[in-house]
DNA sequence: CGGCTGCTTGAACTTGTTCAACAGCGGTGG
DNA sequence: CCACCGCTGTTGAACAAGTTCAAGCAGCCG
């Protein structure tokens, strides 16, 4: 399975080979690439897909008038733009690659077929959504309530087992292609303190990061320092209720 | 029309005799009332209904095991708790009243029923939805960006704007039950400098905040200082290709 | 009256920012 | 091939923003 969405749906319930065809459906529509901090939309346009992350890193983000700007979500391989985007006149922020992104853009139609004929997927994928939320819910606890400290170690830890979710760490090591100054967009930090926080959690041998590689030797410790608790993310498997009874 | 939620949604699309009647309808669901600081929901709980507003300030907070608080969000009447709740087993946060607070417990089945009947009420409820998630990530530019001057006056714009959107200012004012430790958690900031800050607003008479009682003298001036743009609430009634044709 | 909650003030302190400079690296073009 | 540029990460030092601690005041309710 080299699907990411199905990889992170399964997290919720099980899926049956019809929900998989499907998924393989959804990654197969028009896919397209966009180089490193290129924008994929911008604040302002109107959608016209529900765009599906495939490979890379993207963002969302809004800048101020006078250029400070917010990361606000990071998008992960499986990562779905809103679902509904289409309701909406414009965007009202704007969303940028990482590193070099394939993504999928799904119309409004084939996601409308593909909801009506697997039920199952439209309730994974409301899952999907209530988790989003859920992220950005604690995104603000962080920034309003974390220490620098307990802020970096806490996005460190959600993009570990975010990653995880989707098949893309190996052991305790995952691949960490984000620049400090995105980093740094994103905790609310300035590159500079962010720079010494890192170096901080170096230190104390809590992490390893060289050359876009990230190593976590303990996580339990890490999650501790950073008041990191997973609940958020609801992994564990809440909606086998609506699985698949095939095998 | 005294229901908020009528009220707000026909700033997205104009509702027809039977939509209004169905809002109604769910407003008149089970009503239950809360005394102010009583949790309507913990995290851990299992959410068994929809919660609508009725009357009342609420928010969302989630506290870290040392006791820092962050609010995450704040509920005015014709706000819903997440529509698809019951997909997840437990509530990540909690939720609290800020003021003595009057509900109406929707149940799924009702919900269902209405939606299924009602397509102009899914949608509009879609849009609900999609608001409260740029609300989410407004908030967290806010957190991460915005000076605590800068902070308090976007939150006081904010709040205000929607309060008008359910009929709860008159003129340039609005009642304003919120205590400063509560706004001072909203904003990640101490309530001390929460006070302060409050205070040089006062001073620039930028706002008048007295018993509960805040006025906004120069909305402009405000929202210019505190880099507020509403488009993130996507007021302009951006479904009136949904509207209703009756009249 | 007493106790509680909410608001206010002063002063010391801490955390994180800003500014400025530099090193390493990879790519590009002369 | 080398010089140069731009991007990323790193460092030091001065500075600013916001926090903490501690105290006091006003209003309200029993």
């Amino acid at each position: 399975m080299d699907n990411p969405l199905a990889r992170k749906l399964s997290h919720f319930t099980r899926l049956s080979a019809s929900d998989q065809a499907a998924l393989d459906f959804l990654a197969r529509q028009r896919v397209r690439q966009v180089h490193a901090r290129h924008d994929l939309i911008r604040e302002g346009d109107r959608p016209e897909h529900v765009n599906l992350i495939l490979s890379g890193w993207a963002c969302r983000y809004k800048t101020l008038e006078d250029g400070r700007r917010q990361i606000i979500a990071i998008l992960l391989p499986g990562d779905f733009c809103d679902l509904n985007i289409f309701i909406l006149r414009t965007m009202d922020h704007s969303m940028a690659a990482i590193t070099p992104v394939t993504y999928a853009e799904v119309s409004r139609e084939v996601l409308e077929e593909v909801t009506l004929k697997q039920p199952r997927i439209t309730q994974a994928l409301w899952w999907d959504t209530l988790v989003t939320a859920a992220i950005q819910r604690e995104w603000s606890v962080s920034l309003g309530q974390r220490t620098a400290l307990e802020r970096v170690g806490h996005i460190l830890c959600e993009l570990f087992v975010r990653l995880r979710m989707v098949g893309l760490t190996s052991g305790n090591s995952c691949e960490f292609p984000i620049t400090q100054v995105d980093l740094a967009d994103a905790t609310g930090l300035s590159a500079v303190h962010l720079n010494r926080t890192l170096q901080e959690l170096r230190a104390d041998e809590l992490i390893v990061l060289r050359d876009r590689l990230l190593t976590i030797p303990d996580l339990p410790a890490l999650q501790v320092l950073s008041l990191f608790n997973p609940n958020y993310l609801h992994l564990d498997a809440e909606g086998q209720q609506y699985g698949a009874n095939e095998p």
